[in-house]
DNA sequence: AACCCCAATCGTAACGTTATCAATCGAGGC
DNA sequence: GCCTCGATTGATAACGTTACGATTGGGGTT
């Protein structure tokens, strides 16, 4: 155990001669404990020690030691995100990247530090996620991509590891969560179809084993029936998530004698695979199509074509959950943390 | 100070009852000392007793407390990784995503956990890892984008703490870099389309500031000289590398008198705005026009049209880049980790 | 037999923090 | 004047690990 950590090691750089509350405690002539609890302005030292240590300690510049604080409280001061990503050298969605950023933008002015494991199809979740506890590597977890009966929410809860997911699930139990309105997403794009007159509306969507596909489905189907358009399952797909999966079924939904004339796209790796099978079937947008993307980068502004979208900042996503995951870890109810919010579409 | 951290918080949960050096010590009725020692191979200790304490330490579970070894010891078992990305709701090069990968396949194995900080173009990168350094955060740092006097390295050099940057530096000082060969890329770019009998060769490549850019440079004109065809600076351009950027540079070549008649790319999003820009202009590939991208994705195979690339696998330099900091904080001897690769040529 | 040395093990003290209980002191009540 | 109480502060013991000097016992030397 502990394989690489033996022989010879460079010297413990700096930290050597840092201050410590011990240095503090003898420069002001007190106690260990109680300069420990006056920078924590506890009930029980007089205001005016209290004054007289933070005084000190600022002068001295000490900066409480996190490792002492991890070894006594048993806390990580780490957040740990396992957030989807595209497989090794697949061109793929990259959100991961902007919620990781809204993670730090929230973390970097507290004390903790953040962990990102980017998950691809292929690994197993759940396992990662245990390592990770075990290892008690987090004091809470930030997820996203959630099923139904997300396995990896429901350890958590049974762990009582507090976490945010990036998702709803159908659990009992009530988590923290932060989610985009899916349902609304969907229905708001196939509804701005059916206004440009398109009757025959492909879906490109990911499996509905996520919760965010059935969330779609749901909206889609919605916006066809209030338009008294019927549901034609031949152009409605679930399937993995990837750009050639979603060209493939957009190229086979093409195909058919009666193809779409418009295609609304989960996100924007289905709209790269869409946009490619366009191209390979020589149809262009505009020249009868039309195609709503669901996303959070504006990558739709740089392929070649006008396409209309539902975005919501991933950045933002990121720092609401981080927000909240703080919250959790101080001991608020996850009950309060349950927030939905409507992607805004811009329409092309 | 501390300042999330008083007020009610849930008790520290599990690691409770999680068995230590002095659980296994008085197992064995052994001293706390000897356990530890024998857990780590020490010449001092009865190979008999190693044995013994080994089997036992498997059967009761034990596993090192990281605390208290990091508390002990000064090391923090982190690895932190600043990895450039794009801003906030761009479009851009997900890279960092695959090198992340890579870094956690190795990270995976070991007692090490990383902390990767996306680093948007408008941040102070400098300071943030200066932020990370002074918390004592990491045992070593990685990050790429590397200039020619690239502060970082100069400042980590100085702090003494190991580093592996992804790409080279001009510093004196030697230390461990891995590194993709972007002079032979950019060359073999550039003579493909000569051979392919283009004589205006846009170059669309990012700024002189960083290595990378200057490396290309030396390759690109290496080819021309080569071929005989001079260098025509009103087609090369080293601007910020961003998609807009490189599509209004693109553009603007097109509008040139004699424009050019053939790309080459410095990176994927370099591609997305190029090929944004030949869309505006009515001009496609094939039609009398090439492209070569050097890339780490796959992300030319779902564009319109066959662009060629220079192609190395981002997730390998992360397996790389986190096999050589273990090293470092191993005490390996940086110029041992100085690598240099070649990319793959994939025409089309 | 007294000596020393080496191999193996142990005890103690740290690393920096917090929790718990003990100590001090002045004020107030009897 | 004695006792009690509240308000402050302090001493001690942990959390789990490793570094260091001390201790033990057996074998070899003189």
């Amino acid at each position: 155990m502990l394989s690489r950590t033996d022989d010879r090691r460079r010297p413990a750089r700096s930290s050597a001669g840092r201050p410590t509350l011990k240095t503090l405690a003898t420069h002001l002539d007190l106690s260990v404990t109680t300069v420990s609890r006056a920078l924590k302005d506890a009930p029980e030292v007089t205001a005016e020690t209290i004054a007289r240590v933070k005084e000190a300690a600022a002068e001295i510049g000490y900066v409480p030691n996190l490792r002492g604080i991890k070894l006594r409280t048993g806390r990580t001061f780490n957040i740990c995100g396992l957030l989807a990503a595209p497989p090794a050298e697949a061109v793929g969605d990259a959100g991961s990247l902007a919620i990781t950023q809204g993670l730090h933008d929230t973390l970097r002015a507290t004390q903790y530090s953040l962990t990102t494991v980017p998950l691809v199809p292929g690994m197993d979740a759940l396992a990662e996620m245990q390592r990770l506890a075990e290892a008690e590597l987090a004091d809470a977890f930030i997820f996203d991509l959630t099923r139904p009966q997300d396995e990896r929410a429901r350890y958590l809860l049974e762990q009582g590891i507090p976490f945010v997911s990036f998702g709803r699930t159908e659990l009992f139990t009530p988590h923290a969560y932060f989610d985009i309105d899916n349902e609304d997403a969907a229905y708001q794009a196939t509804a701005l179809l059916l206004r440009r007159g398109h009757r025959r509306i492909g879906l490109v969507d990911p499996p509905l084993d996520f919760l965010y596909g059935r969330q779609r489905l749901t909206g889609y189907q919605r916006a066809l029936a209030e338009a008294g358009v019927p549901l034609e399952t031949d152009i409605v797909s679930h399937g993995v998530h990837d750009a050639p999966h979603s060209k493939a079924v957009a190229g086979a939904m093409l195909a058919l004698p009666r193809p779409p004339t418009a295609f609304a796209c989960a996100n924007e790796v289905s709209t790269l695979g869409t946009i490619a099978a366009l191209v390979e079937a020589g149809r262009t947008i505009g020249g009868g199509i039309d195609l709503v993307s669901r996303d959070g980068t504006r990558l739709v502004d740089f392929l070649p074509w006008p396409i209309s979208s539902c975005f919501y900042s991933l950045t933002e996503v990121g720092r609401r959950l981080a927000s909240a995951a703080l919250a959790l870890i101080d001991g608020a109810d996850p009950a309060d943390y349950q927030t939905v919010v409507r992607a805004d579409v811009i329409e092309q």
